[in-house]
DNA sequence: GGCAATTGCTTCAGGTCTCAACGAATGTCT
DNA sequence: AGACATTCGTTGAGACCTGAAGCAATTGCC
């Protein structure tokens, strides 16, 4: 929790970005831990695997594993394996294309499909709750300065891609 | 990144949440991304080191490794393999207390005192860089709000501590 | 004292994650 | 056509991460 408390000595307005990295992380990682262990007890699944999912379930006819690496931010060799324990169980399929055969492409199952708007409505629920005591315009204004700090970040990244 | 696509058919001012926490994860994600990458390639160090040796630099007389796990929000066999590592290359050191031999106490050696500084000054530019663009007064408010929110989500974890 | 519960750390299995190296298919250039 | 480069996915090594089971030391209770 606090890596928080490296900037502790911080003197007055000084160090706010730090401060708000170190409570970015906090707050994510406590979150994170918490809907990792509900995806876990209560589904079987993981954070990595939902979000692949998630990508898979807006796009009827799939996307091919560059497109989910690059949309959920997984590296490509992390997404062969994702893919390989989904399809294992069932959930996506995996298909390789008849004009490029380099590319695969993998899409949800019926059985997936179901499979995932459960979990993706208990999933919400569990957000609204972790933030229920805060105030809805709050929430507002955090995702609008939100985007900020993620716009600024984007900007700010070692050149090159 | 765009796990932030799974609310994007949301009704006006619905599932606000939901868009929040999508776009914490992808923030944090991103930026998180970055530092690792440059521990890495500027240091050979990894995020959650980095992580147990702030702890450590602040605590002169070292922590049990429970404590450290508590404040990393690591978990106890995750907080083993690290110390290990660490202890490996010589920037920490493990002993074990005389009236209780169950605990382990870590801390820094004076290598790893002045190894750790060099990062954590780095550390601070790149976050002080990737939110370049971010208004001062927009990153104080933001500092109190997320507050909020990690509070509430403290709040509402599954019963039991 | 004796013995069960508790505490503190380690070990283990399985999944996630990164980077780097590889191999196959396609594109490009001459 | 032939050679080179690029693109796409897989593989591999190493670290991280989790929960659960294991073991040792200590505490608590009779």
């Amino acid at each position: 929790m606090d890596l928080e408390l490296v900037a502790s000595d911080a003197q007055e307005g000084k160090k706010q970005e730090l401060k708000l990295w170190l409570r970015l992380l906090a707050t994510t990682k406590l979150m994170s831990q918490e809907v990792r262990r509900r995806l876990r007890t209560e589904f079987g699944a993981t954070l990595p695997q939902f979000d692949l999912l998630a990508q898979l379930y807006r796009e009827k006819d799939g996307l091919r594993l560059g497109e989910l690496s690059s949309r959920t931010m997984v590296t490509n060799g992390n997404v062969t394996g994702l893919v390989e324990r989904l399809e294992a169980d069932g959930t996506i399929i995996r298909e390789r294309l008849e004009d490029d055969k380099r590319v695969t492409v993998a899409r949800l199952t019926e059985k997936g499909r179901t499979y995932f708007e459960g979990m993706a409505d208990a999933h919400e629920r569990w957000i609204k709750e972790l933030m229920a005591e805060v105030d809805p315009a709050v929430l507002k204004r955090l995702l609008a300065e939100l985007g900020q700090v993620k716009e600024s970040a984007q900007k700010h990244l070692s050149e090159e891609d």
